[in-house]
DNA sequence: CCTATGGTTAACGAGTTCGTTAATTAACGA
DNA sequence: TCGTTAATTAACGAACTCGTTAACCATAGG
Protein backbone atom coordinates (compact mmCIF):
# COMPACT_ATOMS: atom_id res chain seq x y z
CA UNK A 1 0.00 0.00 0.00
CA UNK A 2 2.74 2.70 0.84
CA UNK A 3 5.35 2.66 -1.16
CA UNK A 4 8.87 3.56 -0.05
CA UNK A 5 10.42 6.02 -0.88
CA UNK A 6 12.57 4.63 -3.24
CA UNK A 7 10.72 2.76 -4.86
CA UNK A 8 8.18 6.09 -5.78
CA UNK A 9 11.37 7.81 -7.21
CA UNK A 10 12.58 4.98 -9.34
CA UNK A 11 8.99 4.34 -10.49
CA UNK A 12 8.78 8.21 -11.49
CA UNK A 13 12.26 8.11 -13.44
CA UNK A 14 11.22 5.38 -15.37
CA UNK A 15 9.15 7.43 -18.15
CA UNK A 16 10.48 8.79 -20.71
CA UNK A 17 8.48 11.53 -21.07
CA UNK A 18 9.09 12.34 -17.17
CA UNK A 19 12.69 11.99 -17.69
CA UNK A 20 12.67 14.51 -20.33
CA UNK A 21 10.64 17.17 -18.43
CA UNK A 22 13.23 16.76 -15.84
CA UNK A 23 15.82 17.34 -18.40
CA UNK A 24 14.02 20.82 -19.44
CA UNK A 25 13.73 21.66 -15.95
CA UNK A 26 17.10 21.50 -15.79
CA UNK A 27 17.52 24.49 -17.85
CA UNK A 28 15.21 26.75 -15.54
CA UNK A 29 11.30 26.70 -14.30
CA UNK A 30 8.73 25.88 -16.59
CA UNK A 31 4.89 26.45 -17.03
CA UNK A 32 2.46 23.16 -17.88
CA UNK A 33 1.97 24.32 -21.30
CA UNK A 34 5.71 24.50 -21.47
CA UNK A 35 6.91 21.82 -20.72
CA UNK A 36 3.97 19.99 -22.89
CA UNK A 37 4.94 21.93 -25.81
CA UNK A 38 7.55 19.22 -27.04
CA UNK A 39 5.07 16.50 -26.83
CA UNK A 40 2.57 15.15 -29.09
CA UNK A 41 0.59 13.91 -25.76
CA UNK A 42 -2.46 15.65 -24.83
CA UNK A 43 -2.18 18.48 -21.52
CA UNK A 44 -4.44 16.16 -18.91
CA UNK A 45 -1.50 13.49 -19.49
CA UNK A 46 1.60 16.08 -18.95
CA UNK A 47 -0.76 17.21 -15.80
CA UNK A 48 -0.51 13.63 -14.79
CA UNK A 49 3.12 13.39 -15.36
CA UNK A 50 4.07 16.32 -12.93
CA UNK A 51 1.74 15.10 -10.09
CA UNK A 52 4.09 11.51 -10.25
CA UNK A 53 6.64 13.90 -10.17
CA UNK A 54 6.01 16.13 -7.62
CA UNK A 55 4.69 13.23 -5.52
CA UNK A 56 8.31 11.77 -5.81
CA UNK A 57 9.39 15.37 -4.57
CA UNK A 58 11.25 15.30 -7.49
CA UNK A 59 9.67 18.68 -8.69
CA UNK A 60 8.12 21.71 -6.27
CA UNK A 61 5.02 23.89 -8.15
CA UNK A 62 3.89 27.36 -7.26
CA UNK A 63 0.77 29.40 -8.43
CA UNK A 64 1.22 32.77 -9.71
CA UNK A 65 -2.04 34.22 -11.75
CA UNK A 66 -3.08 31.30 -13.84
CA UNK A 67 -0.10 29.64 -14.11
CA UNK A 68 1.65 26.54 -12.38
CA UNK A 69 5.49 27.06 -12.26
CA UNK A 70 7.56 23.80 -11.89
CA UNK A 71 10.60 24.02 -10.25
CA UNK A 72 13.49 21.11 -10.25
CA UNK A 73 13.84 19.48 -7.07
CA UNK A 74 17.19 17.36 -7.18
CA UNK A 75 17.05 15.98 -3.28
CA UNK A 76 15.72 12.75 -4.62
CA UNK A 77 17.75 12.29 -7.45
CA UNK A 78 20.67 12.60 -4.89
CA UNK A 79 19.16 9.82 -2.85
CA UNK A 80 18.61 7.23 -6.11
CA UNK A 81 22.13 8.14 -6.76
CA UNK A 82 23.55 7.23 -2.96
CA UNK A 83 21.40 3.91 -3.27
CA UNK A 84 23.46 3.00 -6.63
CA UNK A 85 26.68 3.93 -4.86
CA UNK A 86 26.64 0.94 -2.91
CA UNK A 87 27.79 -0.66 -6.75
CA UNK A 88 29.82 1.30 -7.62
CA UNK A 89 32.79 -0.27 -6.41
CA UNK A 90 31.40 -2.73 -9.20
CA UNK A 91 31.74 -1.15 -12.21
CA UNK A 92 34.90 1.29 -11.47
CA UNK A 93 37.44 -0.50 -13.34
CA UNK A 94 39.71 3.08 -12.34
CA UNK A 95 40.51 1.16 -8.47
CA UNK A 96 44.01 2.63 -8.68
CA UNK A 97 42.18 5.90 -7.26
CA UNK A 98 41.06 4.60 -4.52
CA UNK A 99 43.78 2.21 -4.30
CA UNK A 100 45.77 5.41 -3.19
CA UNK A 101 43.29 7.21 -1.34
CA UNK A 102 43.28 3.81 1.37
CA UNK A 103 46.74 3.56 1.64
CA UNK A 104 46.96 7.83 2.69
CA UNK A 105 44.36 6.70 4.92
CA UNK A 106 46.19 3.60 5.94
CA UNK A 107 49.81 6.05 6.65
CA UNK A 108 48.57 8.39 8.34
CA UNK A 109 45.39 10.64 8.45
CA UNK A 110 46.90 13.46 9.50
CA UNK A 111 45.58 15.73 6.34
CA UNK B 1 6.15 -0.66 -27.66
CA UNK B 2 9.87 -1.07 -27.33
CA UNK B 3 10.90 0.48 -24.22
CA UNK B 4 14.23 2.35 -24.06
CA UNK B 5 16.40 0.88 -21.78
CA UNK B 6 16.60 3.38 -19.01
CA UNK B 7 13.09 2.89 -18.63
CA UNK B 8 13.56 -0.73 -18.54
CA UNK B 9 16.35 -0.19 -16.12
CA UNK B 10 14.64 2.59 -13.47
CA UNK B 11 11.35 -0.08 -13.68
CA UNK B 12 13.14 -2.88 -12.59
CA UNK B 13 14.84 -0.54 -9.74
CA UNK B 14 11.30 0.76 -8.54
CA UNK B 15 10.43 -2.78 -6.92
CA UNK B 16 11.85 -3.26 -3.26
CA UNK B 17 12.02 -6.94 -3.66
CA UNK B 18 14.05 -6.62 -6.67
CA UNK B 19 16.49 -4.19 -4.76
CA UNK B 20 16.82 -6.44 -1.87
CA UNK B 21 17.66 -9.20 -4.68
CA UNK B 22 20.17 -6.68 -6.25
CA UNK B 23 21.67 -6.07 -2.43
CA UNK B 24 21.85 -10.37 -1.99
CA UNK B 25 24.04 -10.38 -5.34
CA UNK B 26 26.02 -7.88 -4.20
CA UNK B 27 27.93 -10.66 -2.01
CA UNK B 28 27.59 -13.38 -4.28
CA UNK B 29 25.83 -15.70 -6.84
CA UNK B 30 22.74 -17.26 -5.68
CA UNK B 31 20.11 -19.77 -6.38
CA UNK B 32 16.95 -19.24 -6.92
CA UNK B 33 15.63 -20.54 -3.84
CA UNK B 34 18.87 -18.91 -2.30
CA UNK B 35 17.26 -15.15 -3.07
CA UNK B 36 13.55 -16.32 -2.58
CA UNK B 37 14.67 -17.32 1.11
CA UNK B 38 14.37 -14.12 2.83
CA UNK B 39 10.79 -13.57 1.26
CA UNK B 40 7.19 -14.23 2.00
CA UNK B 41 6.26 -14.20 -1.72
CA UNK B 42 6.04 -17.53 -3.66
CA UNK B 43 8.94 -18.87 -6.06
CA UNK B 44 6.71 -17.97 -9.42
CA UNK B 45 7.13 -14.52 -8.24
CA UNK B 46 10.44 -14.40 -7.48
CA UNK B 47 11.12 -16.43 -10.63
CA UNK B 48 9.70 -13.43 -12.41
CA UNK B 49 11.55 -11.01 -10.69
CA UNK B 50 14.75 -12.38 -12.07
CA UNK B 51 13.46 -12.39 -15.60
CA UNK B 52 12.94 -8.53 -15.15
CA UNK B 53 16.08 -7.64 -13.53
CA UNK B 54 18.12 -10.51 -16.52
CA UNK B 55 15.80 -8.44 -18.98
CA UNK B 56 16.97 -5.15 -17.47
CA UNK B 57 20.67 -6.35 -17.71
CA UNK B 58 21.05 -6.11 -13.91
CA UNK B 59 22.17 -10.07 -13.68
CA UNK B 60 23.17 -12.92 -16.27
CA UNK B 61 21.63 -16.24 -15.45
CA UNK B 62 23.94 -19.83 -15.90
CA UNK B 63 22.71 -23.10 -15.31
CA UNK B 64 24.27 -25.81 -13.71
CA UNK B 65 22.22 -29.40 -13.17
CA UNK B 66 19.06 -28.33 -11.72
CA UNK B 67 20.73 -24.74 -10.02
CA UNK B 68 20.48 -21.37 -11.82
CA UNK B 69 22.73 -19.40 -10.44
CA UNK B 70 22.04 -15.66 -10.77
CA UNK B 71 24.86 -12.98 -10.77
CA UNK B 72 24.81 -9.04 -10.22
CA UNK B 73 25.67 -7.24 -13.52
CA UNK B 74 26.45 -3.46 -12.52
CA UNK B 75 26.68 -2.29 -15.98
CA UNK B 76 23.03 -0.79 -16.35
CA UNK B 77 23.35 0.75 -12.40
CA UNK B 78 26.08 2.38 -13.89
CA UNK B 79 23.99 4.10 -17.37
CA UNK B 80 21.58 4.86 -14.97
CA UNK B 81 24.00 6.79 -12.54
CA UNK B 82 25.24 8.52 -15.23
CA UNK B 83 22.03 9.58 -15.99
CA UNK B 84 21.69 10.74 -12.98
CA UNK B 85 25.08 12.64 -13.05
CA UNK B 86 23.85 15.26 -15.06
CA UNK B 87 22.28 16.60 -12.44
CA UNK B 88 24.99 16.37 -9.44
CA UNK B 89 26.05 19.70 -9.97
CA UNK B 90 22.64 20.72 -9.05
CA UNK B 91 22.29 19.71 -5.94
CA UNK B 92 25.70 20.15 -5.13
CA UNK B 93 25.18 23.65 -5.97
CA UNK B 94 21.26 24.09 -3.79
CA UNK B 95 23.39 22.38 -1.07
CA UNK B 96 26.56 24.97 -1.18
CA UNK B 97 23.62 27.86 -1.48
CA UNK B 98 21.96 25.97 1.12
CA UNK B 99 25.00 26.06 3.41
CA UNK B 100 26.00 29.93 2.63
CA UNK B 101 22.70 30.56 3.61
CA UNK B 102 22.55 28.75 6.80
CA UNK B 103 26.07 30.84 7.48
CA UNK B 104 24.48 33.86 6.80
CA UNK B 105 21.46 33.24 9.37
CA UNK B 106 23.86 31.69 12.12
CA UNK B 107 26.55 34.81 11.92
CA UNK B 108 23.96 37.19 12.75
CA UNK B 109 20.42 37.82 10.81
CA UNK B 110 21.11 41.48 10.05
CA UNK B 111 21.58 41.09 5.74
C1' DC C 1 12.17 -46.28 -14.36
C1' DC C 2 10.73 -43.62 -10.44
C1' DT C 3 10.84 -40.01 -7.43
C1' DA C 4 12.60 -35.88 -5.26
C1' DT C 5 14.49 -31.32 -6.04
C1' DG C 6 14.97 -26.82 -8.42
C1' DG C 7 12.84 -23.84 -11.25
C1' DT C 8 9.73 -22.17 -14.99
C1' DT C 9 5.35 -21.63 -17.51
C1' DA C 10 0.27 -21.15 -17.68
C1' DA C 11 -3.80 -19.08 -16.34
C1' DC C 12 -6.07 -15.95 -13.73
C1' DG C 13 -7.46 -11.68 -10.78
C1' DA C 14 -6.79 -7.27 -8.47
C1' DG C 15 -4.75 -3.07 -8.87
C1' DT C 16 -1.99 0.44 -11.36
C1' DT C 17 -0.38 3.15 -15.32
C1' DC C 18 -0.84 5.90 -19.27
C1' DG C 19 -3.31 7.67 -22.69
C1' DT C 20 -7.75 9.74 -24.46
C1' DT C 21 -11.91 13.39 -24.63
C1' DA C 22 -15.24 16.18 -22.11
C1' DA C 23 -16.29 18.98 -18.38
C1' DT C 24 -14.74 22.07 -14.72
C1' DT C 25 -12.11 25.53 -12.02
C1' DA C 26 -9.42 29.80 -11.70
C1' DA C 27 -7.77 34.13 -12.96
C1' DC C 28 -6.98 37.85 -16.29
C1' DG C 29 -8.63 41.51 -19.00
C1' DA C 30 -11.73 44.22 -22.30
C1' DT D 1 -20.09 40.33 -17.09
C1' DC D 2 -18.28 37.68 -20.75
C1' DG D 3 -14.85 35.46 -23.18
C1' DT D 4 -10.10 33.71 -23.27
C1' DT D 5 -6.26 31.34 -21.38
C1' DA D 6 -4.09 27.91 -18.14
C1' DA D 7 -4.55 23.90 -15.98
C1' DT D 8 -6.96 20.25 -13.43
C1' DT D 9 -10.50 16.70 -12.59
C1' DA D 10 -13.72 13.10 -14.26
C1' DA D 11 -14.64 9.10 -16.67
C1' DC D 12 -13.20 5.62 -19.39
C1' DG D 13 -10.32 1.85 -21.92
C1' DA D 14 -6.18 -0.75 -23.09
C1' DA D 15 -2.14 -2.58 -21.41
C1' DC D 16 0.96 -3.82 -17.85
C1' DT D 17 2.40 -5.38 -13.03
C1' DC D 18 2.51 -8.34 -9.26
C1' DG D 19 0.79 -11.74 -6.74
C1' DT D 20 -1.53 -16.38 -6.48
C1' DT D 21 -2.05 -21.80 -7.46
C1' DA D 22 -1.61 -25.66 -10.57
C1' DA D 23 0.82 -27.90 -13.99
C1' DC D 24 5.02 -28.75 -16.30
C1' DC D 25 10.21 -29.46 -17.52
C1' DA D 26 14.95 -30.90 -16.33
C1' DT D 27 18.31 -33.13 -13.77
C1' DA D 28 20.23 -36.20 -10.01
C1' DG D 29 20.42 -40.49 -8.13
C1' DG D 30 18.75 -44.90 -6.10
Amino acid sequence: MTEDRLSTIFAALADPTRRAILARLADGEATVSELAEPFSISLPAISRHLKVLEHAGLISRSRSAQWRSNRLEPGPLREATEWMERYRHFWDVNLTRLDAHLKRLQEGPSS
